[in-house]
DNA sequence: TCAGCCATGTAATGGGTTACATGATTGA
DNA sequence: TCAATCATGTAACCCATTACATGGCTGA
């Protein structure tokens, strides 16, 4: 198992080889929304694949004034990203949800659906328990805030699993 | 300055004089949404806040095996916690916002509308750069997922634009 | 009887952030 | 000429999480 970094970044490395600082530029105009780290994190992470040999980098001379590193996926990072994507997780942050669904392209059909899916469900739950709590707090001024606050909450995961619901529909029309 | 947590403690005691365990039940539900911290997090933190004089704890015994502490706010923390709920950071962490305005009623009015302004603000900006990304990202199958979770987030962002406006008119009128 | 809640913590681990360093090139 | 971008990192810090320990009480 590796971090939720490392495999973003070994899902960003599917759209080509890339340095690190382009990793980051991607990262943020790509996957930003959900996955945005520091660029030193970046460069933390690199090595690491590199040693467990999911990616292989290689230096490109005479780009200004640094050795310029490109990095690319091995197979066996390519495996380690699908394999990631195959495992299916209903309790895992929805976050990372989300990233899996992002990069769902690598991933065997079934698996990106049950992954919408376990979005879905999570949102489900934490519907409920938004209305719960909607339901038992008094409605007194000390409490309208936090009311406040928790509608956003509610608003934002109604969305959310209408979101997945398109998403699953238009997965089902398209094989 | 005290970290986010420590912040979020404070706010909760307002509440009332709880103990560790309370809180960290109190918390999940109420800020849950937006802070939900370890256990063992709020266990660290009270000690700090007790040594710094914001809160001050009292033994309560014979409850059970444990003595249990009971802790509230001293006035230096109800003074910390309203100077923070006044300094208003344009560029914070939205959930940082989004906790000012949950403990909002303990800020003075115009600040709670700062924050509130402050949220729309960081939201429409978000909603602009994924209108960006949105248009530059070319539509074909490999940015297809890409493509489907910046939806989310554009939907996710519209609707807090939308609530924030409704928030403000609130709180327009009825003063 | 056995899981689960109350209640308070310690220990270890680690991922991630902030800040800093370096320096050539390019556009305003 | 001055800021910003490209490009790659190092160092230090620290907050937070996970796992563990303890043990009586309560309800199924």
């Amino acid at each position: 198992m590796l971090t939720t970094s490392e495999y973003a970044v070994l899902g960003l490395l599917t759209f080509g080889e890339k340095s690190g600082y382009d990793l980051w530029c991607f990262a943020e105009r790509s996957v930003g929304f959900i996955w945005a780290p520091a660029k030193s994190q970046i460069y933390k992470v690199l090595p690491r694949l590199e040693r467990s040999g999911l990616v292989r980098s290689r230096l490109v001379g005479e780009t200004r004034r640094f050795d310029k590193q490109l990095h690319r996926l091995t197979p066996a990072g390519r495996a380690a990203l699908r394999r990631w994507l195959t495992t299916l997780d209903a309790d895992a942050d929805p976050d990372v949800q989300l990233l899996k669904i992002f990069f769902g392209r690598h991933a065997p059909p079934s698996a990106l659906a049950a992954h919408v899916a376990a979005y879905r469900e999570h949102s489900v739950r934490t519907l409920a328990l938004y209305d719960a709590l909607d339901r038992r707090l008094p409605r007194d001024d000390r409490n309208d805030l936090p009311l406040a606050v928790l509608a956003l909450g509610l608003r934002r995961t109604r969305e959310a699993v209408e979101w997945a619901d398109e998403l699953l529909a238009r997965l089902d029309a398209e094989p």
